[in-house]
This record gives C-alpha cells, structure tokens and sequence, in this order.
DNA sequence: CTGAAAGCGCTTACAG
DNA sequence: CTGAAAGCGCTTACAG
C-alpha cells in the first residue's frame, strides 16, 4: 500500500515516464486520448509526484519560504492567510520560518536559503545593513511584506504608515484638537518611526509642537505609566502605535474616569480584532493586512515565473489603508 | 557565485563526497582531523546541503507539515511559535498547510502527503470518518495539536476541556452562584463539545438545570442578541467558549448599566490577549498553547525517530491548565 | 506527439 | 575510517 510513483503509472498507462511527467506540467504537448488515459490512472492509483524529485529534477521546489518576526500575532495570522491564499492559487507551498533570534539571523538566512525555495516573503521590521547584503547573494527574488525597503533593487508591498499618520494627525487638527500626543514603543521600529515622522509633519505644520511618549510592550507596565502620565495631563487625542496599547491607554483613562472620547480621544493604528472589543470601540487606521500579504504573495509569484523581472523590477506596493472611525473618537 | 555543491566541499577537502555526507549526517563515523578539515571547508565555502536531493536520497525530509484550520486565530500563533520551537531543537522545519474549505480536505491531505514530509501535526476541530480513514492510510505519523484523538491508533496533545469547565462550574456553584449559563456557538466544535458537557455535569450533580445558548461568531450580531438576552434576565454567570465573545457580552452589559462582576461575572476559556485588554479583566481557562505546539512536536519527533514507536504508541497527552480569576468575576 | 537517457545533489549499503 | 557506485523519483533537452 506504498504511494504509487511514476513508473507504476506510466506502466499502468503503458507510455514512458516522460509522458506521465508531461501530463502533469506540460499537458499541452500531450494528445489528449493519451493525457486523458494518463490523468485516470493517475486518480485511480492516487499518484502524487514526490515534491523532492520534482524539486531536484526542475529546480523548482513550489516552495515559497514566509520569514516573520517572533514577536507577531494576530495581523501576522491574517497576513499568512492572505499569503496562503495566493499561493494556493497559484500553485506553491509556504514554509514558515520564524525569526526568533536577531542575531542568529544570518543563520536562519543559511537554512532558508539550503531549504530551496523558489521564492522569499521577508517580514521584518528591523532591517540592517547585513540583511541586505544577504539578501543580494540570495539566488531566488525576494519580496518584503509590511516592511518597507530601502533598497530600489528589492520589492515590497507595504502601506505608507506616514502618509496615513500624517493625515489622521491632520484630520485631528482640522477637528480643533491641538493637544496631540503621539505613543511610540520604547524599542524603534522602522514603521513605528514611519508614523512618528508623518505626525510630527503635521503638527510642526500646523504650528504645534510635536509630543512623542514611548511606552513599554509590557501591559502592566503601561498601566503604572498611563496612570502616571495623566495624572499629569489629560491630552486632547492620543496616537498610539499598537492596537493593544491604545486599549491599555483608554482602559486605564475610564477607570481614572476620564471621558473617552469627550475628554480623551483615542486612535490606534492596526484595526486588529481588539479594536472591535475594546469598550469604547477603538478608531483606527484599516491596514490592510490581509491584502498585503495576498499581494506579495501575487508579486512574488512574478518575479518566480521570470527571471528577467527579477533583475529589472524591484516595485515598492503601497497599498490603500482606510480609517475606521468608532467611539474613541467623536 | 552560485551555491556550493557537496562536489565542491569534497573537491576542496580532498575527500571523497560520501565523507562529506558522512561529515553531515554520521559525524562519529568520520576520523576528527578528516572531519575538522571537512567542516572548515564547509563554513568556509557556506556550504548548505540541498533539501530536496537529501529528502529524495535518505527519503527523509526533516520537514513537517503542521496543519490548521482557517478559522484560526490569535491562539494558533502562539501555538506555532511552540511548534516552532520544538521544531527548531530537533532540526526540522515546518511547512504550514492552511485547510480552508472542508471539503477540499482530501485533497490538501494528497498534497500534504505529497510534499514528502517526515509527519503531521494536525489540528481540527471537526473531525469526521474520513479525515480518520485518510489519517491511517497515512504512511508518516500523525499528532493531533488541541484536538483529541477518538482514536486510540492516533497520538494527541490537548488539554481536557471538559474537566476544566467542570472544576470552574463547580467553584462558582460553589461560591453560592446558581444561574449559571453556557454560552457556546451555534456550530458545533468538538472542543466546545468537551466544555459544554464539563459545564452540564456539574450543574446536573448540584441539582440545577443547564442552560446552553448558542451565539454567533459574528461581533455584531452578537451584541444585538446579547443584548436581547440580557433584556430577558441576568444571570449570576456566563461561561463563554471564545474570550471574544465573553468580551463582547461584558461591553454589552456594562453598557446596558449591568455591573460586572457584581451582578453579572463572565468567564472566557481561552486567555488570549484580549483577556487581559479587556474592562474589566476577563476571568478565564488558561489554556497552554505555546506548550500543547512544542509537547505535540516534541512527541512526533519521537514518533518519527522510531519507526516501531509509532505502531504501538498513540499517547493522549493532557495537559495542566490553569485559570486565571481576574476582575470579571467576584 | 512520444521515448530513451542523462542528470538533479545527495545518502547509504558495500567493500576494502 | 574511507571511497566507488548505485539509487532516490522525478524533469527535460534531444532525437525521432
């Protein structure tokens, strides 16, 4: 009751191999009477090629390896369903690699690299100067996802996080708000700092000094700080770079039994499932996550198929975000 | 500049390519200069074995396929990143299989076998014959991850739900609590299954009727009914299947002015992060998804170490929960 | 449109 | 402890 291989079909078949490898991934240059007796046998007998042989024999693995930060969560799911689903589509396999371990990097690169995938979707928010250079030995395309390159030979598919920062700020100030704070994270990351220089754009254009707090990752930590911070001082609007955060902030403001929205707005910046159950319901931006992550996955598929788009096209993908505004603000 | 070969690490440390193997895969069997020679070599040149000429040669590919259903969520990263880990530790790399749509099953299964894996973990929450027949015809081994076996030919790693939701039953009987009701969702999984008849029985041995409604997955849907619901009566406690749906049933109770813990408590049964995000802090299962991924991997990588073990174990591995009495109840 | 044959890059008995 | 050789299961020019 072993798996069938080739051989046992194509006797089953009474043609060659060739023929049988031909039906699978050139059925054009088969005679259809021949293709069709072929792809019965091929159900009957339940025949799957094995993907090593395949890999080995063409160089094409149908692998795509998605490499993502330790420290994602929920969007990154919705990002990986976005992936998969246009891998699915057009025919490839994802193989996961997490990046625990900043400085083992390198070495992860080495193992996806020894995997032999035919492509790399890249997440990380925290590029360095190494990276870079190990991505230009690598010998498949890669593309970055919610990572923005800096590089014009490499392609990604992001969302402009200063545009929209900037304009959310904006919109506030357009509103009569002027006391805005911005809540960053204490370690930096490069969206993070994407969104700060968009706030910041906008309060220095509108005369406003810009006011940038950096908070801990760590949920109870945050709580003693928002404590703390407003029992100094209540702003008008809070831009806060995590979802999970934003809710901590407004959580800790009711129960201090400052009003949100009517004296503390709130906005946060990923549209996570939180928002929806956070209490009041938290406005954000819409980053489209799923759409990012099917998008690359699309591109990726691109550079795979050709490989002269590899070396000519490196396109950055901005991709529309939306703002879905609920009760923290009004 | 392209990939080194194992010809070329032999060529380099004039040995033949089978020391080199041997180098790789049986160190002990190698004499220490030859080998040092060999592995200075390798580094030198970032020598990196081709994974697919290795899985069709030792028809072993230190790959496994982890699959889980699309549904999943936040709880599944963590989960991942506990496979992940184990995987990590005994050197294999994982392949995610995402099960979209239930009927395409048999043929993810095809392509999962297919992609010449070493095993599978698995986890689903709507387990049928077939799936348990595709299962056995499976010639590498399979775990279940928070998923029990019915089985007992297949190894599982879960928690045992229905006991959890037994002891918490009876403590908040205990603590003088008498209208208690289940709140569990109009599909039916066999996890919630396991809660649902936990919850029953200690309800049944105190003499009291259970009372099991069944929400929605969607949000607002669910606030609508909800809200409903409360209209009708408050009951001393809510025993929720999804902390989001226990979220969402405290905001539309706090909102109708109904005070949480004091005239209604809700316990969620996941503690995701939204647990510890939400006002007040939902009370719940501490369910240990980083370890049920790393013990499920660790355990298949026993089962793939010793091809005997497979036929004659089949563990059901339960592990310890916790709970987590939080703000949400008294 | 089809088949015979080489080759993909490794691993692993087998001999020595 | 090491090497020569067969073989893993496919794909793909090449020839016909």
């Amino acid at each position: 009751m072993n798996q069938a291989k080739i051989y046992d079909v194509a006797g089953a078949a009474g043609v060659s191999l060739a023929t049988v490898s031909r039906v699978l991934n050139h059925p054009e240059k088969v005679k259809e009477a021949t293709r069709e007796k072929v792809l019965k046998i091929i159900k009957d007998k339940g025949y799957k090629p094995n993907a090593n042989a395949r890999g080995l024999a063409s160089r094409r693995s149908t692998t795509v390896a998605v490499v993502i930060p330790e420290l994602s969560r929920a969007s990154v799911a919705e990002m990986i369903q976005g992936i998969d689903d246009a891998a699915k589509k057009f025919g490839y396999t994802i193989r996961l690699f997490i990046n625990r371990d900043p400085k083992m990097e390198e070495d992860l690169w080495g193992e996806v690299i020894a995997s032999s995938v035919d492509g790399i979707l890249f997440m990380n928010d925290e590029m360095t100067k190494d990276i870079y250079r190990q991505i230009e030995y690598t010998p498949v395309p890669v593309v970055f996802v919610n990572t923005l390159s800096q590089k014009d030979t490499i392609g990604s598919v992001c969302v402009d996080y200063e545009d929209c920062a900037y304009k959310i700020t904006k919109e506030m100030i357009d509103r009569g708000n002027k006391d805005i704070v911005f809540i960053g994270t204490e370690h930096i990351y490069t969206l993070n700092e994407m969104k700060q220089r968009g706030y910041s754009r906008a309060m220095r254009e509108a005369g406003l000094e810009p006011k940038i707090i950096h908070s801990s990752g760590d949920i109870s930590v945050n709580e003693v700080f928002f404590n703390k911070m407003l029992d100094e001082s209540v702003p008008d609007v809070a831009l806060v770079v995590r979802d999970s955060i934003a809710i901590s902030l407004m959580n800790v403001a009711v129960k201090k039994g400052i009003k949100v929205p009517d004296q503390l707005q709130v906005i946060g910046f990923q549209n996570t499932r939180y928002a929806l159950l956070s209490n009041p319901k938290l406005t954000c931006a819409e980053i489209p996550v799923y759409e990012m992550g099917n998008k690359a996955m699309s591109y990726l598929t691109e550079l795979m198929k050709d490989e002269e788009a590899r070396h000519h096209k490196a396109d950055k993908i901005l991709l529309a975000y939306d703002i879905a505004w609920r009760e923290s603000t009004k």
